[in-house]
DNA sequence: GTCTATAGTCGGATAGAC
DNA sequence: GTCTATCCGACTATAGAC
């Protein structure tokens, strides 16, 4: 390109992008503001403005960029279990392909430190809705519920469209916040200092059982 | 009386109190302001000041306002499971009063509308923990999960100090929660417009399953 | 015990130079 | 593309009259 030719614009927004997923992941929308989040990326604050428009349009990048990557991350086993429950599976390997989400999900929300806050996004837009909301719900949310019920409803014996096999879908999924959403309340509960490998395994093995449980509970 | 008598003041109190716990409610300790407060309980800014000292004093307030009513509807419950738990009672004693915790606890969180805000209120600063953290936390959340561990351990056959009992637990009530904190998704997810009577049998029904399942599977 | 008036701070957004 | 300077609104809290 001629001229100054390099396109400083993208690192910086990047720059950016990365201090807003860190402020948005540890504060709510209203909470965060947008200077602490121009000084973290260094820029000033109208930088911020020209690449993003407004505060809620660097808040719908964000969640954006939290579903590419997640998508990325979960996108193998959800399509590995969608392949299974196309073919006639038994009830068994149904409850194997949940043990092996529920698990995945576990080290990815409760283990990775960088995902934290991405963790922390998703949980709040999803109990309060703002800005972010549909592109979430549809993304994430949605298509991981679909296919929890699916597997549920396998090991049950029940329709597919059972809702009941939606609301123990729900009801699965919730409980891994607790120690995600709840992670403070959790350590204190427990008398855990952090989650670590250790306590992570003990939660695992817990929810195996809850999953074991459910198969047998028809 | 004499002189001007009359005491007006706890009167005034209860109203702004009434309206901070909709305003605390509805949103986090800094998103909610104390205008907003002052205007839904019809008087002047410095009046809440005078009662409360500051934001924070009626954020406390409003802890301790909780506490008060929720250990009200709660208390004759617990005691009852408590006093189930020093006789020697059987696991399948044990599983029926946990069935009757968690579905008092739905109805509770998920049924009742004035108690709504309340719910929003304690699983926030649980979540985030703030000024009033350590009074939720003491006054609820401790003796709830303490009692709920208890019993599962009851009903599972292994000692009440095995820490698996009180992950379990907080994997209970995390699990409730989803109706409560997640309503707005769940509701979507159900493809429900409201949580009626209908709704919250059905909940109730799939918490039942799920107890007897963690009883059955130690 | 309740009011008006205001001090002091901080937020998001924009104008216009470079 | 990025900056400095600034506007304007909203917030908590207080001072002081009644």
């Amino acid at each position: 390109m001629s001229g100054n030719g390099y396109r400083k614009s993208e690192e910086t927004r990047q720059r950016i992008l990365a201090a807003a997923l860190e402020a948005f992941g540890s504060s709510s929308f209203s909470e965060a503001t947008t200077r602490q989040i121009a000084d973290a990326a260094r820029v000033s604050l109208p930088v911020l403005q020209y690449h993003f428009g407004s505060k809620e349009g660097l808040y719908r990048a964000c969640a954006e960029a939290i579903v590419e990557r997640y998508r990325e991350h979960m996108a193998p086993i959800a399509t590995r279990a969608r392949e299974a429950l196309r073919s006639n599976g038994t009830a068994a390997a149904a409850r194997k392909h949940l043990k092996v989400i529920a698990g995945a999900l576990a080290g990815f929300l409760i283990g990775s430190n960088e995902v934290k806050h991405w963790a922390h996004f998703v949980g709040r837009e999803l109990r309060e809705p703002g800005p972010a909301f549909d592109i979430l719900y549809e993304s994430l949310w949605k298509p991981g519920v679909e296919v929890t019920a699916r597997l549920i409803a396998r090991a049950r014996g029940i329709p597919e469209k059972d809702p009941a096999a939606r609301i123990h879908a729900l009801l699965l999924i919730s409980s891994l916040l607790a120690f995600q959403s709840g992670r403070k309340i959790s350590l204190r509960v427990m008398q855990w200092s952090k989650i670590g490998p250790k306590e992570l395994a003990m939660i695992r093995s817990a929810l195996d059982a809850q999953i074991d449980a459910i198969g047998g509970g028809a």
